[in-house]
DNA sequence: AACTATTTATAAGA
DNA sequence: TTCTTATAAATAGTT
Protein backbone atom coordinates (compact mmCIF):
# COMPACT_ATOMS: atom_id res chain seq x y z
CA UNK A 1 0.00 0.00 0.00
CA UNK A 2 1.54 2.79 -1.22
CA UNK A 3 0.93 6.59 -1.85
CA UNK A 4 -0.71 6.85 -5.60
CA UNK A 5 1.55 9.21 -7.30
CA UNK A 6 -0.50 10.14 -9.59
CA UNK A 7 -2.90 13.11 -9.01
CA UNK A 8 -5.93 11.90 -10.96
CA UNK A 9 -5.85 8.33 -9.65
CA UNK A 10 -5.59 9.57 -6.28
CA UNK A 11 -8.22 11.72 -6.32
CA UNK A 12 -10.85 8.57 -8.03
CA UNK A 13 -9.05 6.37 -5.31
CA UNK A 14 -10.06 8.78 -2.60
CA UNK A 15 -13.63 9.12 -4.05
CA UNK A 16 -13.76 5.19 -3.82
CA UNK A 17 -12.64 4.87 -0.76
CA UNK A 18 -14.15 7.70 1.12
CA UNK A 19 -17.18 6.30 -0.22
CA UNK A 20 -16.48 2.55 1.18
CA UNK A 21 -14.93 4.06 4.77
CA UNK A 22 -18.31 6.10 5.29
CA UNK A 23 -20.07 2.99 4.02
CA UNK A 24 -18.50 0.90 6.83
CA UNK A 25 -18.94 3.51 9.49
CA UNK A 26 -22.67 3.55 8.85
CA UNK A 27 -22.85 0.19 8.89
CA UNK A 28 -21.01 -0.40 12.38
CA UNK A 29 -23.58 2.19 13.78
CA UNK A 30 -26.47 0.35 12.10
CA UNK A 31 -25.21 -2.92 13.36
CA UNK A 32 -24.17 -2.33 16.70
CA UNK A 33 -25.80 1.18 18.00
CA UNK A 34 -22.42 2.74 18.16
CA UNK A 35 -22.07 6.78 17.51
CA UNK A 36 -19.10 7.03 14.83
CA UNK A 37 -17.81 10.36 13.41
CA UNK A 38 -15.43 10.71 10.75
CA UNK A 39 -13.84 13.75 8.94
CA UNK A 40 -11.89 13.03 6.07
CA UNK A 41 -9.86 15.82 4.49
CA UNK A 42 -9.61 14.75 0.53
CA UNK A 43 -5.83 15.57 -1.12
CA UNK A 44 -7.25 18.73 -2.28
CA UNK A 45 -8.31 19.42 0.97
CA UNK A 46 -11.63 19.27 0.52
CA UNK A 47 -13.70 18.41 4.11
CA UNK A 48 -16.14 15.47 4.10
CA UNK A 49 -17.70 13.96 7.30
CA UNK A 50 -20.15 11.51 8.35
CA UNK A 51 -21.71 11.18 11.83
CA UNK A 52 -24.17 8.90 13.16
CA UNK A 53 -26.48 10.04 14.39
CA UNK A 54 -23.91 13.34 13.93
CA UNK A 55 -20.48 14.85 14.06
CA UNK A 56 -21.87 17.34 16.55
CA UNK A 57 -23.52 15.00 18.66
CA UNK A 58 -20.76 12.77 18.87
CA UNK A 59 -18.06 15.65 19.68
CA UNK A 60 -20.60 17.22 21.65
CA UNK A 61 -21.02 14.24 23.64
CA UNK A 62 -17.15 13.80 24.28
CA UNK A 63 -16.59 17.86 25.09
CA UNK A 64 -18.62 19.62 27.32
CA UNK A 65 -22.54 20.24 27.29
CA UNK A 66 -22.26 23.23 29.10
CA UNK A 67 -20.17 26.15 28.99
CA UNK A 68 -22.20 27.95 29.18
CA UNK A 69 -25.44 26.65 31.33
CA UNK A 70 -24.51 25.70 34.41
CA UNK A 71 -25.96 28.36 37.07
CA UNK A 72 -24.84 25.81 39.82
CA UNK A 73 -21.13 24.55 40.99
CA UNK A 74 -21.29 21.69 42.17
CA UNK A 75 -19.53 18.26 40.69
CA UNK A 76 -22.13 17.03 37.95
CA UNK A 77 -23.47 20.95 37.35
CA UNK A 78 -21.16 21.43 34.60
CA UNK A 79 -18.38 19.72 32.11
CA UNK A 80 -19.93 16.53 32.88
CA UNK A 81 -19.53 15.03 29.08
CA UNK A 82 -18.45 11.28 28.88
CA UNK A 83 -15.13 12.25 28.89
CA UNK A 84 -15.18 13.99 33.10
CA UNK A 85 -16.90 10.84 33.48
CA UNK A 86 -14.49 8.37 32.63
CA UNK A 87 -11.61 10.13 33.41
CA UNK A 88 -13.06 10.83 36.62
CA UNK A 89 -14.17 6.79 37.38
CA UNK A 90 -10.67 6.12 36.41
CA UNK A 91 -9.02 8.30 38.68
CA UNK A 92 -10.85 6.70 41.66
CA UNK A 93 -10.17 3.21 40.38
CA UNK A 94 -6.55 4.72 40.17
CA UNK A 95 -7.04 5.72 43.84
CA UNK A 96 -8.49 2.99 45.07
CA UNK A 97 -5.38 0.51 43.62
CA UNK A 98 -2.95 3.11 45.12
CA UNK A 99 -4.50 2.53 48.75
CA UNK A 100 -4.63 -1.04 48.11
CA UNK A 101 -0.88 -0.92 47.04
CA UNK A 102 0.06 1.66 50.23
CA UNK A 103 -1.44 -0.84 52.97
CA UNK A 104 0.78 -3.73 51.48
CA UNK A 105 3.55 -1.23 51.44
CA UNK A 106 3.18 -0.55 55.33
CA UNK A 107 3.05 -4.77 55.74
CA UNK A 108 6.10 -4.97 53.87
CA UNK A 109 7.65 -2.16 55.65
CA UNK A 110 7.11 -4.24 59.01
CA UNK A 111 8.57 -6.87 57.78
CA UNK A 112 11.91 -4.88 56.70
CA UNK A 113 12.35 -3.65 59.92
CA UNK A 114 12.20 -7.43 61.76
CA UNK A 115 15.50 -7.81 59.82
CA UNK A 116 14.87 -11.49 60.92
CA UNK A 117 15.33 -13.52 58.03
CA UNK A 118 17.54 -14.04 54.97
CA UNK A 119 16.78 -13.48 51.49
CA UNK A 120 18.22 -17.03 50.93
CA UNK A 121 15.09 -18.56 51.03
CA UNK A 122 13.49 -16.51 48.63
CA UNK A 123 12.69 -16.60 44.58
CA UNK A 124 15.46 -13.76 43.86
CA UNK A 125 13.71 -13.43 40.27
CA UNK A 126 10.53 -12.86 41.66
CA UNK A 127 12.23 -10.20 43.96
CA UNK A 128 13.69 -8.45 41.24
CA UNK A 129 10.15 -8.76 39.07
CA UNK A 130 8.43 -6.94 42.25
CA UNK A 131 11.58 -4.64 41.94
CA UNK A 132 10.83 -4.02 38.42
CA UNK A 133 7.41 -3.41 38.56
CA UNK A 134 7.58 -0.96 41.41
CA UNK A 135 9.96 1.08 38.94
CA UNK A 136 7.58 0.73 36.07
CA UNK A 137 4.81 1.89 38.17
CA UNK A 138 6.67 5.04 38.47
CA UNK A 139 7.75 5.69 34.93
CA UNK A 140 3.83 5.06 33.99
CA UNK A 141 2.20 7.11 35.98
CA UNK A 142 5.26 9.65 35.04
CA UNK A 143 3.67 8.86 31.79
CA UNK A 144 0.34 9.72 32.61
CA UNK A 145 0.79 12.44 34.17
CA UNK A 146 2.54 14.31 31.05
CA UNK A 147 -0.91 12.80 29.43
CA UNK A 148 -3.22 14.72 32.02
CA UNK A 149 -1.50 17.83 31.85
CA UNK A 150 -1.80 17.76 28.05
CA UNK A 151 -5.55 16.80 28.57
CA UNK A 152 -6.46 19.51 30.64
CA UNK A 153 -4.51 21.91 28.75
CA UNK A 154 -6.59 20.57 25.34
CA UNK A 155 -10.08 20.45 27.04
CA UNK A 156 -9.35 24.08 28.17
CA UNK A 157 -8.37 25.08 24.57
CA UNK A 158 -10.93 23.19 23.02
CA UNK A 159 -13.45 24.92 25.35
CA UNK A 160 -12.67 27.93 23.20
CA UNK A 161 -13.45 26.08 20.12
CA UNK A 162 -16.44 24.98 20.96
CA UNK A 163 -17.43 28.44 21.83
CA UNK A 164 -15.51 29.73 17.94
CA UNK A 165 -17.91 27.00 16.68
CA UNK A 166 -21.44 28.31 17.64
CA UNK A 167 -20.57 31.64 16.45
CA UNK A 168 -19.60 30.53 13.51
CA UNK A 169 -22.76 28.96 13.45
CA UNK A 170 -25.43 31.71 14.38
CA UNK B 1 -28.30 -4.87 7.66
CA UNK B 2 -29.87 -4.91 11.13
CA UNK B 3 -29.15 -4.07 14.85
CA UNK B 4 -27.51 -7.39 16.42
CA UNK B 5 -29.93 -8.23 18.95
CA UNK B 6 -27.16 -10.46 20.97
CA UNK B 7 -24.91 -8.30 22.84
CA UNK B 8 -22.34 -10.65 23.66
CA UNK B 9 -22.45 -11.05 19.40
CA UNK B 10 -22.94 -7.31 19.18
CA UNK B 11 -19.49 -6.62 20.98
CA UNK B 12 -17.66 -9.16 18.90
CA UNK B 13 -19.10 -7.68 15.69
CA UNK B 14 -18.33 -4.10 16.81
CA UNK B 15 -14.61 -5.07 18.03
CA UNK B 16 -14.14 -6.85 14.43
CA UNK B 17 -15.63 -4.17 12.11
CA UNK B 18 -14.26 -1.43 14.23
CA UNK B 19 -11.07 -2.79 12.85
CA UNK B 20 -11.99 -3.03 9.67
CA UNK B 21 -12.95 0.49 9.72
CA UNK B 22 -9.77 1.86 11.05
CA UNK B 23 -7.82 -0.29 8.76
CA UNK B 24 -9.80 1.08 5.55
CA UNK B 25 -9.47 4.68 7.04
CA UNK B 26 -5.39 3.91 6.91
CA UNK B 27 -5.15 2.55 3.81
CA UNK B 28 -6.91 5.99 2.95
CA UNK B 29 -4.81 8.34 4.85
CA UNK B 30 -1.73 6.14 3.07
CA UNK B 31 -3.21 5.95 -0.69
CA UNK B 32 -4.16 9.27 -0.91
CA UNK B 33 -2.42 11.86 1.61
CA UNK B 34 -5.09 12.63 3.54
CA UNK B 35 -6.08 13.65 6.83
CA UNK B 36 -8.32 11.42 8.61
CA UNK B 37 -10.01 11.06 12.14
CA UNK B 38 -12.61 9.07 13.60
CA UNK B 39 -14.37 8.67 17.02
CA UNK B 40 -16.39 5.88 17.73
CA UNK B 41 -18.13 4.21 20.91
CA UNK B 42 -18.49 0.87 21.45
CA UNK B 43 -22.15 -0.61 22.21
CA UNK B 44 -20.33 -0.71 26.17
CA UNK B 45 -20.15 3.13 25.48
CA UNK B 46 -16.06 3.12 25.56
CA UNK B 47 -14.39 5.50 23.01
CA UNK B 48 -12.46 4.54 20.66
CA UNK B 49 -10.31 6.46 18.00
CA UNK B 50 -8.34 6.69 14.69
CA UNK B 51 -6.20 9.72 13.89
CA UNK B 52 -3.94 10.14 10.92
CA UNK B 53 -1.37 11.93 11.47
CA UNK B 54 -0.81 10.07 15.25
CA UNK B 55 -2.52 11.45 17.72
CA UNK B 56 0.56 12.26 19.59
CA UNK B 57 1.85 14.64 16.15
CA UNK B 58 -1.51 15.98 16.27
CA UNK B 59 -1.47 17.02 20.07
CA UNK B 60 2.04 18.45 19.76
CA UNK B 61 1.04 20.84 17.06
CA UNK B 62 -2.48 21.52 18.64
CA UNK B 63 -0.52 22.85 21.49
CA UNK B 64 2.29 24.51 20.02
CA UNK B 65 -0.35 26.26 18.08
CA UNK B 66 -2.23 27.33 20.89
CA UNK B 67 0.14 28.29 23.01
CA UNK B 68 1.42 30.53 20.69
CA UNK B 69 -2.37 32.35 19.79
CA UNK B 70 -3.19 32.49 23.84
CA UNK B 71 -0.39 34.93 25.05
CA UNK B 72 -3.50 37.17 26.00
CA UNK B 73 -6.20 34.23 26.97
CA UNK B 74 -7.47 34.36 30.44
CA UNK B 75 -7.80 31.42 32.04
CA UNK B 76 -10.76 31.42 34.14
CA UNK B 77 -12.46 32.37 30.76
CA UNK B 78 -15.28 29.89 29.95
CA UNK B 79 -13.72 26.84 31.80
CA UNK B 80 -15.01 25.91 35.03
CA UNK B 81 -12.35 26.70 37.70
CA UNK B 82 -14.28 24.58 40.40
CA UNK B 83 -13.76 21.28 38.33
CA UNK B 84 -9.77 22.42 37.56
CA UNK B 85 -8.99 22.83 41.35
CA UNK B 86 -10.50 19.36 42.24
CA UNK B 87 -8.87 17.63 39.09
CA UNK B 88 -5.70 19.38 40.29
CA UNK B 89 -6.41 17.79 44.19
CA UNK B 90 -6.89 14.48 43.37
CA UNK B 91 -3.68 15.02 40.65
CA UNK B 92 -1.33 15.99 43.48
CA UNK B 93 -2.57 13.03 45.94
CA UNK B 94 -1.84 10.64 43.14
CA UNK B 95 1.58 12.26 42.88
CA UNK B 96 2.03 12.32 46.54
CA UNK B 97 1.37 8.13 46.39
CA UNK B 98 3.52 7.98 44.20
CA UNK B 99 6.30 9.16 46.10
CA UNK B 100 5.75 6.65 48.55
CA UNK B 101 5.70 3.86 46.29
CA UNK B 102 9.17 5.10 44.49
CA UNK B 103 10.47 5.19 47.78
CA UNK B 104 9.51 1.64 48.45
CA UNK B 105 10.79 0.75 45.42
CA UNK B 106 14.14 2.39 46.53
CA UNK B 107 13.46 0.56 49.78
CA UNK B 108 13.35 -3.30 47.85
CA UNK B 109 16.67 -2.36 45.72
CA UNK B 110 18.90 -1.73 48.95
CA UNK B 111 17.02 -4.81 50.61
CA UNK B 112 17.97 -6.92 47.61
CA UNK B 113 21.74 -6.02 47.88
CA UNK B 114 22.26 -6.52 51.46
CA UNK B 115 20.25 -9.86 50.97
CA UNK B 116 20.16 -9.59 54.87
CA UNK B 117 16.23 -9.07 55.59
CA UNK B 118 12.94 -10.94 55.22
CA UNK B 119 10.08 -10.63 54.23
CA UNK B 120 8.67 -12.38 57.32
CA UNK B 121 4.66 -12.70 57.83
CA UNK B 122 4.87 -12.41 54.07
CA UNK B 123 4.91 -15.18 52.15
CA UNK B 124 5.85 -15.56 48.07
CA UNK B 125 1.71 -15.86 47.40
CA UNK B 126 1.67 -12.51 48.78
CA UNK B 127 4.60 -10.85 46.65
CA UNK B 128 3.13 -12.39 43.89
CA UNK B 129 -0.63 -10.87 44.77
CA UNK B 130 1.55 -7.60 45.43
CA UNK B 131 3.21 -7.84 41.64
CA UNK B 132 -0.02 -9.17 39.93
CA UNK B 133 -1.45 -6.01 41.39
CA UNK B 134 0.94 -3.29 40.23
CA UNK B 135 0.86 -5.07 37.14
CA UNK B 136 -3.13 -4.00 36.92
CA UNK B 137 -2.25 -0.73 37.82
CA UNK B 138 -0.04 -0.42 34.93
CA UNK B 139 -2.64 -2.09 32.70
CA UNK B 140 -5.83 0.30 33.98
CA UNK B 141 -2.96 3.05 33.31
CA UNK B 142 -2.28 2.67 29.58
CA UNK B 143 -5.57 1.70 29.39
CA UNK B 144 -6.75 5.30 30.82
CA UNK B 145 -3.83 6.75 28.63
CA UNK B 146 -6.00 4.86 25.51
CA UNK B 147 -9.15 6.81 26.63
CA UNK B 148 -7.15 9.80 27.02
CA UNK B 149 -6.21 9.68 23.32
CA UNK B 150 -9.54 9.10 22.09
CA UNK B 151 -10.45 12.20 24.15
CA UNK B 152 -7.54 13.99 21.92
CA UNK B 153 -8.51 12.65 18.85
CA UNK B 154 -12.48 14.07 19.30
CA UNK B 155 -10.33 17.34 20.52
CA UNK B 156 -8.56 17.24 17.06
CA UNK B 157 -11.92 16.48 15.52
CA UNK B 158 -13.77 19.57 16.67
CA UNK B 159 -11.02 21.80 15.37
CA UNK B 160 -11.89 20.33 11.89
CA UNK B 161 -15.67 20.32 12.35
CA UNK B 162 -14.59 24.64 13.07
CA UNK B 163 -12.49 24.22 9.79
CA UNK B 164 -15.41 22.18 7.53
CA UNK B 165 -18.14 24.51 8.65
CA UNK B 166 -16.21 27.91 7.72
CA UNK B 167 -15.46 26.69 4.40
CA UNK B 168 -19.32 25.34 3.99
CA UNK B 169 -20.20 29.07 5.22
CA UNK B 170 -17.99 30.98 3.05
C1' DA C 1 -8.29 -16.53 18.83
C1' DA C 2 -8.19 -19.22 14.34
C1' DC C 3 -10.51 -21.04 10.32
C1' DT C 4 -13.26 -20.75 6.12
C1' DA C 5 -17.33 -20.10 3.21
C1' DT C 6 -19.46 -16.24 1.70
C1' DT C 7 -20.10 -11.46 0.95
C1' DT C 8 -18.22 -7.10 -0.14
C1' DA C 9 -14.80 -3.67 -1.71
C1' DT C 10 -12.03 -2.06 -5.08
C1' DA C 11 -8.75 -1.23 -9.22
C1' DA C 12 -8.65 -0.93 -13.83
C1' DG C 13 -10.73 -0.13 -17.84
C1' DA C 14 -14.56 1.75 -20.51
C1' DT D 1 -18.60 10.66 -12.44
C1' DT D 2 -20.78 5.88 -13.21
C1' DC D 3 -20.65 1.00 -14.74
C1' DT D 4 -18.40 -3.63 -15.23
C1' DT D 5 -15.75 -7.29 -13.71
C1' DA D 6 -11.77 -9.93 -12.13
C1' DT D 7 -9.39 -10.03 -8.04
C1' DA D 8 -8.49 -9.03 -3.28
C1' DA D 9 -10.17 -8.28 1.26
C1' DA D 10 -13.56 -8.28 5.09
C1' DT D 11 -16.48 -10.61 7.75
C1' DA D 12 -20.13 -13.99 10.05
C1' DG D 13 -20.47 -18.19 11.75
C1' DT D 14 -18.19 -21.72 13.82
C1' DT D 15 -14.91 -24.24 16.54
Amino acid sequence: MKFVKDSSSRQVTFSKRRTGVFKKANELATLCGAQVAIVAFSPGGKPFSFGQPSVDDVTNKFLHNSTKSSNNNNNGGSFDGVIMEKLNQKFMDLMSEVQVEKKKGKMLDKSLKKKKLAWEGMDLNELKKLSGSLKRLEEDVQEYIKQLEASLSLILLAEKVVYAKSICIE
